[in-house]
DNA sequence: GTTGACACTCTGCTTTCCAGAGTTGATACT
DNA sequence: AGTATCAACTCTGGAAAGCAGAGTGTCAAC
């Protein structure tokens, strides 16, 4: 039995915390903004994106804008952004603060 | 060039934020605590251990225990905990906050 | 000397990560 | 129509990481 709470795998890795953390942040993004924000490769960046939509932590919606090329635009589920604030809550708890000692840690602890 | 602040691969992998911020908060730790808390098998925890210690995060003492057996107890290092601070530092400014919007990510965005 | 725990090593397997090339589909241009 | 361009997705291959479990050496207790 771990004391300790887990991390979600499919969002505790440094692509994926990214464009989780961005989309929770701007509510949508499209391929092109997310490439460049993360300076990542087509094919990386279209894999987590991909195994991110499997999960059903994303959708996709093509838009055939008005004012160009066709895109698609990348945005975050309902099971998305809960795991994600499942995710965000749990390291919370995990991380020391600036201030204060752990209290998760604290409790999780064996007594010496 | 990335706009999102990078996270360090070594110290964001499930396993090896747990042991961070599990010394951070206890200060050190044996092999056999660690083992429990994390619920993870000794080939597996041996090898984000010495991952660490090769990184030079952690150090380990042999303590040819008064009270028992020898064990082994793993604490950070300066550098480890300087880099886990960075971390925590860097995952702070990613993370939405519960209650506002988060000013890295407006910054980051592209004008519209 | 046998036992048992601890920690480390080793092995094999599976999964993940990543870059770059290639493909498809839609739009813009002439 | 034909070509060019760009977006996004697919595919491929290789490298690295993650993991479990078996095996090894060491030490202490009995």
């Amino acid at each position: 039995m771990a004391l300790l709470p887990a991390l979600d795998p499919l969002l505790h890795q440094p692509v994926r915390t990214q464009i989780a953390a961005y989309l929770a942040g701007r509510g949508e993004a499209t391929f092109a903004e997310l490439k460049r924000a993360l300076a990542a490769t087509d094919g990386n960046l279209d894999a987590h994106l991909s195994k991110l939509v499997d999960a059903g932590y994303l959708e996709s919606r093509k838009e055939a804008s008005a004012a160009g090329r066709p895109q698609t635009v990348y945005s975050l589920t309902d099971i998305g952004r809960s795991a994600f604030s499942t995710y965000v809550t749990t390291l919370s708890a995990l991380l020391p603060s600036k201030t204060e000692t752990n209290e998760l840690l604290k409790v999780a602890a064996a007594p010496r």
